[in-house]
Formats: C-alpha cells, structure tokens, sequence
DNA sequence: TTATGATAAATGTATATACACATACTAACT
DNA sequence: AGTTAGTATGTGTATATACATTTATCATAA
C-alpha cells in the first residue's frame, strides 16, 4: 500500500516549476537585449534608488549578498554599471551607467509586456490555486 | 520624475524570492539528513513511479532534463539510487536503492513538516495575493 | 596607540538551472 | 544492408543560489 503522505503536491516543488517557468517568460521577452529578468532587476533598482553598495541591493532584491557579487560583476563586464569605492574603503557603491540606463530604457516595455501576461496568467488560475490549498489542508 | 512603470511588483521577482524562501524552509527541516529537498524530490518520485529513465523523471518534476541528469549523478555518489542500462542501450534506468529507500523513509516526516508549515503560510496570505493581483492590473 | 569586535565584500565549493552541441543508439524507409 | 530521422543521454558553458571562510576596513574601548 502507498504511504499516507503524498508528493505530488509538495508546495516547494510546485513554486520552484513555476518559478522556472516564469523566469523563462520573461527572459524570453528579454531576446536579443543583452540582458535577462536577473540583470534587468539589478539595472532597475539601481536606476529608481540610486548608487549604493552591493549589500544594499541585496537587501533591495531580497537575496543573497554573495548571489548579488556575482550579479554584479557580471554587470560590470557588460559595462552596465560603473563601481567606485567610497569614503569607507570596504564598500564598493554600484552605479548604473549610461549604457546601462540605454539598455534599461529599451527593457523597460519588453519587463511590461511579460509582467502583463504573467498577472493574467495568475489571475486566471488563482482560483484553482486556492482550491488546491483547500484540499492539500485536508491531507 | 519617475517613468511610469513599476518594478518593485515584479512577479518574477516575487516568485523567484518565494522559491528561494521556500527552499530554504524545507532545507531547513532536511537538516543532518544528508539530503535536500531536491533529492527528497527525486527519491520520492523513483519510489512512487518506480524504475524510470532521466527524461521520464525530468517529466515528473516538470524540469530540464540536463539539470536532473546533474542530480542524478548527486544521488549516485551518495547511493541513494542504482542505475542500469535498458534493453534500450540508449536508456539508463534508475531505481532507489536501499539506502535510498531508509533515508527517504526519514525524510517523509520532515517534508510532511514543511510541507504543513508553507501551506499554512501561504494560505493566510493568499488573500493578500489576491488584492495585490488585482491592484497590478490597474498599472 | 593598540587590541577587539563589527561590517563590507570577495572567494571557494556545491548545487540548480538553461541552452547549445555532441554522441550513441534505435527505428524506419529504400 | 545503407541511409536517415528520431530519441536518450552527456557535456560545455554561463548564470543563480547558498553557505562557510577569509580579507580588509572601520569603530571603539583600554
């Protein structure tokens, strides 16, 4: 007999899937750009909050520190952003750039065109969503 | 002043940090296991579906088959499965071991932890969800 | 001034993910 | 049998993520 517990709902799996997915329908808005939904995010907050230091962003992002690093200097060879030291010598202050802010202008209606979709996506299946919370609490 | 648009809904962004959260959750609750919850996943489906093949697991999890073929090899080197090649000389098919099949008897309590704690997160919060989606759409 | 604790960041390592490409094998057609 | 299209898998490369450790710098107390 199967065991009592069952793993075809597992929630982690399910946001991890959609996570995937939805990280492809952006990017794939993102084509030929130069950038992805990773990059532009970083270019956005740089943009709206101004220079400021990689620990900073993360926090902006909600992610890891060190996940932000290699962001970071992935921007950097792109030649998306200017980095300086500040007056505290530990801190690097990132910087969006003037090909940065280009390349940011050009994403800026690809970003809408795929949050659009995905919002009416979700809208359309958040009731079925909630269904399935309901019936995964019966467990 | 500031364009128009609006990064900081970002539904990649919300979902992409709510994966990580998430993962991190379960992880947490695998801790001194050996295993993570995307081994958890793989063992749980080779003991539900049985013997498979890589594409068929990747079918299963809804993701890339290159990316199970790395957690196949994970699993390998800590013989929690056994692998033996098909009549079909191009398939590799892939069973849980025993010590697989002991670990993931450990874990079902963990997940089943995790599993309650998100679902009762995630329900309390669903309602705001919901006005969220529905404020995005006036953007 | 020196010792100490806190902070900002980088790096090493492991894993997760995607995509392009290569390889080996099967199946089906001629 | 030989050619060809399709299938199963692996590998290379780039990026995303997490955590432990290390380095440099700052701030403060002795």
């Amino acid at each position: 007999m199967k065991p009592e517990v069952e793993f075809s709902d597992c929630m982690c799996l399910s946001i991890r899937k959609a996570s995937r997915n939805i990280t492809q329908a952006y990017n794939e808005e993102f084509q030929g750009l130069g950038i992805n939904i990773t990059q532009f995010s970083v270019l956005a907050i740089l943009f709206g909050s101004g220079k400021q230091t990689i620990t900073k962003v993360a926090h902006h992002l909600g992610a890891e520190r060190t996940t932000v690093t290699r962001a970071i200097a992935i921007l950097e060879k792109k030649k998306l952003i200017n980095i300086v030291l500040g007056a505290d010598k530990r801190e690097r202050l990132i910087a969006i750039s003037k090909k940065g802010t280009e390349i940011l202008d050009l994403a800026r209606p690809r970003w809408k065109s795929a949050q659009l979709k995905i919002e009416h996506l979700l809208a359309n299946q958040i009731d079925n969503f909630r269904l399935n919370l309901g019936r995964l609490h019966h467990l």
